[in-house]
DNA sequence: TCTGGGGTCCTAGGACCC
DNA sequence: TCTGGGGTCCTAGGACCC
């Protein structure tokens, strides 16, 4: 049995790139909400040195000079593109895991070379079907295919499809000898430097070295990292998305504030997106954590936390609010100039987990008995947003769309092709623009139509 | 001027139990 | 006068992932 790792390369670029093909062998770069860092980058944008995580404005100069295209992230069309891809995995394999927007590990009933071809046939199914490039690592564990999926994109002559099992004994020494030890799954860049303090840099030492020693100097977690990349496989396969224990909905501002009547705003469409959340999953929370605070890159950082329990578990907006509210009382300074306001929720419980009542609260208040003009009222708002989204009517301030100083910044996105019928696109002539100067949906979609025009 | 969002898991330490 | 041993649970903080 042999598990898969099949993973896209560059995905926001290149889920782009399918509908503007004049992006193919540019640089292109897409940032993360608020325009705020580079998430995504073609390999001639990372050829650049325009670095994973790294903030806009401290490579905007170079990128104007280089001709970079910088996008907004454009997450309708990423998730649509994502729920094909999956979808079309799903049907190719015994069992399948997604584990991010991105990614699937998979388990396919096959080993060395017939598994070579597996992964070469869906690369191409998926590049032919889809129009997007992936590529497939294959181990005996999750680890492993993790570490083959890393020498897929890397290392040469492999087209993209790497088997632990069929790589050539020298071939693998040579590589694990070369991989510097955080390329693993699982070892980031504090773990890293830990580890080149005993000696350990590349993959071929923490392969060496004594489990005992690891054990105890690095815990649990490094022990089943190291038995992972031995070939025992430790992580399973897990094809039922275990249950969230946490919902969080946060948002940097387009403009830091000092207004409580910002933090009031932002802190209630967050309220609103948990609450939709909530009854999306089917759960109920009873602990609220809210924190606004100012930037940490600048002097006198500030972050404000407060938490409320309510006194049973509601996935109704305005119980949730009413605490939101007293807990921004509670966090909230005056002269901070707040850049971010989130809510955490936690102790979450399934809507139709048996209710611990409290002796505390009368019976006339039980779920049974709770006001059904209320209820009436949820279930009608869930249903308009299910069917409007972000157009249907919400509560209080948070509704309306009017751009506010807490608004984000997101004008370099492209249109919504796979999920907004007016973002479509449309064979229309005489219109020509580059994808860098700000788009508007119509613009961008007449941008593409003019690639496709060829094509009738 | 300008630095994302949403998760999980592990560990250490304290409070508490009998 | 002298006060153990073996647990659980909770929380905060840190590290990791994409």
């Amino acid at each position: 049995m042999t598990f898969a790792l099949v993973d896209a390369n560059n995905f926001y670029v290149s889920c782009e790139r399918l509908f503007a093909p004049q992006l193919e062998g540019r640089p292109v770069v897409i940032l993360s909400n608020n325009d705020g860092c580079a998430v995504s980058r073609s390999a001639e944008a990372k050829a650049l040195g325009i670095g994973m995580g790294r903030p806009y404005f401290q490579w905007q100069k170079l990128a104007e000079q280089q001709g970079v295209v910088v996008l907004s992230s454009n997450y309708a069309l990423y998730g649509e593109l994502s729920a094909r891809m999956m979808r079309l995995l799903g049907s190719l394999s015994a069992a399948q895991e997604i584990y991010s927007i991105d990614e699937s590990f998979l388990r396919i009933p096959v080993q060395g070379d017939a598994a070579l071809l597996w992964g070469h046939s869906t690369r191409r199914r998926i590049r032919k079907e889809l129009g997007l490039p992936v590529c497939v690592g294959m181990g005996p564990s999750k680890t492993l295919a993790k570490l083959c999926n890393h020498w897929a994109k890397k290392g040469r002559g492999t087209e993209g499809v790497c088997d632990w099992d069929s790589i050539p004994a020298t071939q693998k020494a040579r590589w694990l000898q070369k991989t510097p030890v955080d390329a693993v799954w699982g070892i980031g860049r504090q773990l890293g430097v830990r580890l080149g303090q005993q000696q350990i840099h590349q993959v071929m030492d923490l392969l060496r070295a004594n489990p005992v020693a690891l054990r105890h100097r690095y815990g649990v977690v490094l022990a089943r990292i190291h038995k992972e990349l031995q070939g025992v496989s430790c992580l399973p396969l897990e094809q039922v998305p275990p249950k969230h224990r946490h919902i969080q909905c946060s948002r940097s501002f387009g403009h830091a504030t000092e207004k409580l009547a910002d933090l009031e705003e932002s802190l209630s469409v967050h309220t609103q997106r948990c609450a939709a959340k909530l009854r999306q999953r089917g759960q109920m929370a009873q602990g609220i954590h809210i924190q606004i605070r100012s930037s940490p890159h600048r002097g006198c950082y500030y972050s404000g936390v407060a938490f409320r329990r309510l006194a049973r578990p509601s996935n109704d907006y305005r119980e949730l609010w009413s605490a939101v509210k007293a807990a921004l009382a509670e966090a909230y300074r005056p002269g901070v100039r707040y850049v971010k306001s989130g809510i955490l929720l936690s102790d979450l419980q399934d809507m139709d987990a048996p209710e611990t009542r409290s002796l505390f609260i009368p019976e006339t208040d039980a779920p049974e008995c709770r006001d059904k003009k209320q209820a009436d009222l949820t279930d009608v708002l869930s249903r308009l947003q299910k069917r409007y989204g972000k157009a249907a009517p919400g509560f209080g301030v948070a509704g309306l769309r009017a751009p506010r100083a807490w608004s984000m910044r997101t004008d370099k996105r492209s249109p919504r092709y796979l999920s907004e019928w007016s973002d479509i696109p449309v064979v229309r002539a005489g219109y020509s623009t580059t994808t860098s100067s700000a788009p508007t949906s119509r613009k961008a979609a007449s941008t593409i139509a003019d690639s496709f025009s060829s094509k009738p």
